[in-house]
DNA sequence: CTGAAAGCGCTAACAA
DNA sequence: TTGTTAGCGCTTTCAG
């Protein structure tokens, strides 16, 4: 049991409300008795127990975020910027890693729960709207990624998949491709719907072509993005150039690419989503949609402010917006007369 | 405010005693009246307020881990196997980021103390000794890395590095390699130096050589990899193979070499330290010396509740093995007459 | 300017 | 088998 609040009370001959007080700056103290006291703190390291100041505040000081793969970068470096907003506010963040697993979301919220957090990000896609009802009744405030809903205590980000895709179908045109194919997320989210939607409606609305064979679901890690390309490599007509759910899947689908022998973005063009660091590192570096994690922080945070300042009515939507980043695994269609085969031409580099 | 157990006391028509009796499966209340408080309790949702136990117990059932660099997937990955193993265990994890830097390392340790944590894993290598003092003197149980020192309520796992580069310097031997570069960790590090003393002594063990100017410091981050590599590719007499202080720097290194026009591992062979799931990914994919996160997060876990049975004597030392992992970064060391720079030969698919 | 005392939600003696 | 009570460490009226 560490030191307590009394002992250096008693080691200052005062009460214990006076120390609390010289802790919390208040104006009410002597500057003598304070700096008294402040001495006694420094010397035997004294520091307050915060569950003690949670039981007697309500407030844990604690967010959590659950998120569903802490192993793609995209998320870890979204979980740091959180992390970092969080502690400059004299705020702990509890991260909660579901794996992609429904029943660890379950166990997730649980956690969040026992800890009476002040706040939920949760940027998972597979819960459905009773899962947050726990939390709404608890008076703990939401914030949703994709969710497209908005109830009381729950605010939602929207990413602008549409206007970011849209961006990737017109660089894409303009490079000369026509015949786009689609590696999506995990089959049954909702994100991975709105995702596949996106790419639709750009392809219509551009005048390109797409069909069902080439739009197929990954798992949004670079596994599924490599066993997604395989499929639409084995099929005799090919499209020029894939849109990928996020970065992984997209170096996936570079893998398999190159296993097959094309040379990207010669024989085939890859565009990924996110823009992890690894997207510049991996060759050729990967054309993509760029989300800025600090946005995407700040607006965590700033949601589950604004709804916590009145829970009984539903909270902001905030609208987070794609920049397309142009690398090298894009380039020009190639021609459908002569389908570029020479075999030992170099990677130009 | 959320409910507490006496309203659930009051809808049972019980004293708060018995709710709590039934919530930790104590045998003396009657099935029936614990089935009727189980049912309110599911009812109306009811979670225990941890802080409270907390307070009452002394045990936050919280546990902190300190690491360098979150966007190191190394890191990312041992913090999700020590998270599950907690979560496993009814414990909370904090993780808290210094991005290298010691003034993060301070607040990062009153964080951990501010929470009351039950133990903490310190991963970083920046402390000194006067840093962990606090944490003993609040008798919070501590398991540091490669810190070669054991002191009361701290242990300390030692990563075989001395063992694992000894195996990567007799790959590299057999391979016919006679000129060794290494490309360490950031100066100044108590893991740097273990690397590069590891290093020096299997080349000096196995009869090969290296000069200094091949053994330059990295940041353990794969632009740090880079630059020490153009250091190294300037140079007119260059070596056969680099080891470098871990993937990310291999991975970095890598870059660079491709960037002078050099082909791996036909030109320079390149080999790692951790085994990151993209060592697997990147081309050519990278030789390494495998470190188990699984192993690794379980020993955090077991030296912390060893430490905590008594803290007045030095917890544990353990030490964890690194395993050769060869893969394609590394192959024959060109022979020192033909220098192999035919020039438009393609990357070997 | 400082102290006494109550109470946040829970558990564990002790009583009944 | 169940209830009463004290207290974990802190803050905060209310008195002094």
């Amino acid at each position: 049991m560490s030191i307590s609040m009394r002992e250096i009370a008693k080691l200052a001959g005062v009460s214990s409300a006076t120390v609390s007080r010289v802790i919390n700056g208040s104006e009410l103290v002597t500057e003598e008795t304070a700096s008294r006291i402040r001495k006694i703190i420094a010397d035997v390291n004294f520091v307050p127990n915060t569950s003690a100041i949670h039981l007697k505040h309500g407030k844990s000081q604690i967010y959590g975020i659950i998120i569903p793969d802490l192993t793609n970068p995209f998320f870890t470096e979204l979980v740091k910027m959180f992390e970092e907003l969080l502690v400059e506010n004299e705020q702990e963040l509890l991260v909660a890693n579901t794996d992609f697993a429904s029943t660890r979301l379950q166990r997730s919220l649980r956690r969040m729960l026992l800890r009476r957090v002040d706040g939920v990000a949760i940027l998972t896609s597979e819960h459905e709207a009773a899962a947050l009802e726990s939390l709404v009744q608890n008076r703990i405030p939401v914030v949703t990624t994709d969710h497209y809903k908005s109830a009381c205590g729950i605010s939602d980000i929207i990413i602008d998949f549409p206007g970011g895709i849209a961006q990737m179908v017109a660089h894409l045109k303009k490079l000369g491709h026509r015949k786009l194919g689609f590696i999506g997320g995990t089959e049954g989210l909702e994100t991975s719907r709105v995702r596949r939607e996106s790419f639709m409606d750009a392809i219509v609305n551009q005048g390109l072509t797409s069909r069902s064979e080439w739009m197929v679901t990954g798992n949004y890690r670079i596994d599924g993005g490599s066993v997604a390309m395989k499929g639409i490599l084995s099929q005799k007509e090919k499209p020029t150039a894939i849109i990928t759910a996020n970065d992984l899947t997209a170096i996936g689908a570079m893998r398999a690419a190159y296993d097959k022998g094309l040379r990207i973005p010669d024989d085939i063009s890859i565009a990924g989503c996110d823009d992890i660091e690894m997207s510049d590192i991996v060759y050729p570096p990967l054309t993509t949609l760029r989300i800025s994690r600090r946005e995407y922080a700040g607006m965590l945070f700033e949601a589950l402010r604004e709804t916590a300042k009145d829970l009984s009515k539903p909270g902001p939507q905030f609208r987070l917006p794609m920049s397309l980043v142009v690398r090298r695994s894009t380039g020009k269609a190639p021609s459908d007369r002569k389908p570029a085969r020479k075999s030992a031409t170099r990677r130009g580099r």
